[in-house]
DNA sequence: ACAGTCATGTAACACGTTACATGATTTG
DNA sequence: CAAATCATGTAACGTGTTACATGACTGT
């Protein structure tokens, strides 16, 4: 059935689904508002993406409920059981410390909608996995930077940026560890 | 001549190839060996680019010389002079603060190549935009995380980790201002 | 009624990825 | 000489972007 892997993009959305259904223009609305804007889907990119997963059998359009006749024309998508369980595949994908840079953004996505999927130890070996890569990866530019003949500054200094901001990464990765790990779910 | 703008991709290959000659094997190198290598350029995307760029004029196959008969099937290309006007038309373009977040590893890229074209006062303008760019896109981090009224924790999480990394990345541009702003170009 | 938003969709186009193909050159 | 690397290229495929089209609903 679900042949061929998911698009980074088509997880994404399938994510949102799974925290509550909505329509394409929901899911536009999503992206213009928070901070994950800056990627704003096109239509020509969203509804064909919601059409995949419905094709897959991972979505499927709710039946709308109450005026039955009236606010037609919406298709508000929920996920079907295969959906649910994609998601939380995806959500369980291991980091590749190989990509851990170029998926960060991705990998921050993750995290949020791991929140009423995860359990407490599991959002925490979670971003256990993501320091180690991050870490790997900062040594991988420290070893760069330590090789440094020519005579060029502007190429170090970038080297530089990129240790700043995944030291700052990494950094947080581990000050939410503390916080989690710390403070009780408990409460209710 | 030159009619449709070049893709991110294309400006950066022709980039490199303004800083010094190459061949696609070469720029193919160049990714895999320096800390850009987060992205790997495979050569569906390589070679047809290259021509893209020759097409267009901006740059062109360099005439083997020494051997003349051996060393053949080797493309080094050097920009035109079209080309080296369209790098540094490309090194100009002024900051989008919109999308500062999004092009940030492009800008990092644009630095590095800035180095020997650009004047030094040219470098702290660009580096000033970059900052003022940065700052404002904090700033609109920080107003989402003022308006908190879910009850999730993993979102503002997430937006904290934003707020470290482009903190992270604002003080860079700060520490480099301040580091070519006093230290001369001279020597030599 | 009319404009603006809501809401979905399609077509042309360009680009990147994967996978494959092809020779020349070097290395064991 | 065989195997690996150098070096360039092509074809199928999927996908995103831009731009356009369509129709219903809302507010004035």
């Amino acid at each position: 059935m679900a042949a061929h892997q998911l698009t980074a993009f088509e997880h994404v959305l399938l994510g949102l689904v799974c925290l509550s259904p909505a329509s394409g223009y929901d899911l536009k609305r999503t992206f213009a508002s928070t901070p994950m804007g800056v990627y704003q889907p096109s239509s020509g990119a969203l509804y064909p993406a919601l059409r995949r997963l419905e094709t897959k059998g991972l979505v499927r359009a709710m039946a709308l409920d109450g005026a039955g006749e009236s606010a037609r024309r919406r298709r508000v998508y929920e996920p079907t059981e295969a959906g649910s369980a994609a998601h939380m595949s995806w959500l369980r994908t291991p980091i590749e410390p190989s990509t851990v840079a170029r998926d960060l953004g991705l990998h921050l996505v993750r995290f949020v909608m791991m929140e009423h999927a995860f359990s407490r130890d599991e959002v925490l070996g979670f971003l256990h996995d993501l320091s180690d890569a991050l870490a790997a990866f900062i040594a991988q530019l420290e070893q760069h930077a330590a090789v440094p003949p020519v005579g060029d500054r502007h190429p170090l200094l970038a080297l530089d940026h990129g240790l700043a901001v995944y030291r700052a990464s990494l950094e947080w990765a581990g000050g939410v560890m503390a916080a989690l790990g710390t403070a009780p779910n408990a409460s209710s």
